[in-house]
DNA sequence: GCACTTTGCTAACTAGAGCAAGCATAATGG
DNA sequence: CCATTATGCTTGCTCTAGTTAGCAAAGTGC
């Protein structure tokens, strides 16, 4: 399903092994911190395994990196430093809105579809 | 931090399903776009599967919404205070959508208006 | 020399993500 | 009527993320 995963997890392993080391740190000991087996961490690191969103975000508390460099080196997002370019949607806020119940917000959001889409069936 | 994964996973689930409704798409129709099968979009939909990062990737585009977001709602990522730069509100939406004509806007906007105050006058 | 620790790594296993195939229901239309 | 199609869901299966137990090599100190 990924596109490159032995080059994206090459990089990451590569890039958690400098980090670990600038840190002077052992691999049973950041395992521990970052709450993980020390085996899976070197297979992390020499690029054998892919690690899931929590393990990354553990990690990325544990280097004290932001776990979207993090992200990036694992090849899961793409390289935009700042995405809300990508359109503040209305769709967005309207879900996100509080104050709305859940039928509120799909009759909004039917009437700003129908804006958006007027090929849209009635 | 995954204590709760049921909650977590329900809360994703609901908000996928609520989502992916809303843009009018079948189980089917979303799970092509987004590369995985429909029974695994229908079981994250019902809250009975974690999605891997990949995925939720891959949801995130194919719902139109933030990575961050699913991120949160799947209880990966923290609230995020750090770049939680502002709240979309629906009002700041609808006026900056370009999508939309002024009467449209109005329009939306009086709706919207209309479900948080419903005890304004008509 | 020998015990002890610390290093990274391998092997074998379990749990669960994600899949293909197929099912039941409701809607459309011939 | 029945045939077809689209809907969401269930059933089994494969594959891999992540584990525990243990290994060999390279320090330390007695």
């Amino acid at each position: 399903m990924s596109r490159n995963p032995l080059n994206d997890l090459a990089g990451l392993g590569d890039y958690l092994r400098e980090q670990r080391q600038s840190h002077s740190l052992s691999l049973r000991q950041l395992s521990e911190l970052v709450g993980i087996s020390n085996p899976y961490l070197s297979q992390l690191e020499r690029g054998l395994k892919r690690p899931s969103a929590e393990i990354l975000q553990q990690l990325a508390k544990g280097l004290e990196v932001s776990a979207e460099t993090l992200y990036v080196k694992a090849g899961i997002l793409d390289e935009h430093p700042v995405r809300h370019d990508e359109t503040p949607t209305v769709r967005d806020a309207i879900a996100a809105d509080p104050d709305l119940t859940d039928r509120q917000k799909a009759t909004l959001m039917d009437v700003y579809e129908s804006f958006v889409r007027p090929d849209a069936p009635p």
